[in-house]
DNA sequence: AAGAGACGTTAACAAATGATAAGAAAATGG
DNA sequence: CCATTTTCTTATCATTTGTTAACGTCTCTT
């Protein structure tokens, strides 16, 4: 039932059975439907996600306009993992872009489980770590490289199903500019 | 001697005394001169350093040219974060911008104290998520806001450190425009 | 003290991007 | 199946940014 959560866990720390069970209990299943919402902005966000079908994304405002930087997937966490750290209201909002299937559980029980076990105290650094790697590289992209350049790199990186399953202007906001440059950019990329 | 590395440490994680006594003996001092290195774009990047007096800039080489993307002053930690994680060669280089003095000492002897100390794991979590909080904050800032705004948030925050102590073609560089372009801000900004 | 180099400003022009609007194509929902 | 909405493209124009170069100031070195 939860063992695509487990298994994803494992790949950043292993995890022993006594541990699981710290967890287990507090795991539920939930369905958002497309353009409900997992996370608003202004409100603090006291659970994790897991995504194991579907997809997301999460969004700031900024001049009344949605702002989207980030997707989310099968496979991969999904939560305002600033508010959730901070216990402050979030800055973010997430939603889902199609019907998705989410294994969930509490902040709070995540907190726990680092108190009582080094081996998810372990995971958390990981995937921290992991996470803020992610994070340098993608702001490095959008210091060094103009709009084009970077466009061509999601199409060359493990991040290219982006591409495929979110609408244009979406990744336009993604990559930091307008749906109309993108377009620009696209048409002069196909001229080549 | 290391009393400044051990109180910022506990800022993320108390330490007791026999955690500290895993560190302590691998503890170093060192002074590197205006401009030399500390790890060099290329070579696997081994060591953590903690600046107490000083300033330094890390940077990629991206067409011949100096990209600098970051800053560090004393009481904070410098390294080449991901060449330290993943033990690949590093993307970057960090250069003092005056001399500059350091407490130094192994990641490997940090990886052992994780390993043999939940305090020290908890200390590397909470270190790795204030890391990723601050890149996420940054990140926002490169895709929602021009480089206006991104010069003026940079004024109101409490990093305006950098605009005091850093030569202005490197801070042009931190905001992601040329030197040009921010002194073109500054005229417009002083105009108001 | 003189010269070289680093740093910041300004100007002129080129290139890229943003803003707006109009229309075509595709997807969505009754 | 049709109507509506969403998405994407294209065009035009304004704005911003990049590029290059010139110039003045300052610092550092010799």
């Amino acid at each position: 039932m939860f063992q695509q959560l487990k298994q994803y866990i494992e790949r950043f720390s292993p995890i022993s059975q006594a541990d699981w069970e710290m967890l287990e209990p507090h795991l539920s299943q939930r369905v958002i439907p497309k353009n409900g919402l997992f996370s608003k902005e202004g409100k603090v966000c006291r659970e994790i996600g897991f995504v194991t079908d579907g997809s997301m994304r999460h969004y700031y405002t900024k001049d009344g306009e949605e702002k989207t930087t980030y997707f989310y997937f099968e496979n991969s966490f999904v939560t305002d993992y600033i508010s959730c750290i901070t216990g402050k209201p979030g800055a973010l909002s997430i939603e889902a872009l199609t019907d998705t299937r989410l294994i969930v559980f509490p902040y709070a029980v995540l907190k726990q489980c680092y108190e009582q076990s080094h081996s998810w105290e372990k995971f958390g650094r990981s995937i921290a770590e992991y996470l803020a790697a992610g994070l340098e590289e993608r702001m490095t992209g959008l210091l060094l490289y103009d709009a084009e350049e970077r466009y061509r790199q999601l199409l060359n990186s493990n991040k290219r199903k982006i591409l495929e399953r979110i609408p244009q202007h979406l990744i336009a906001n993604y990559l930091g500019i307008t749906p109309v440059s993108l377009s620009r950019i696209r048409n002069r990329a196909a001229k080549k």
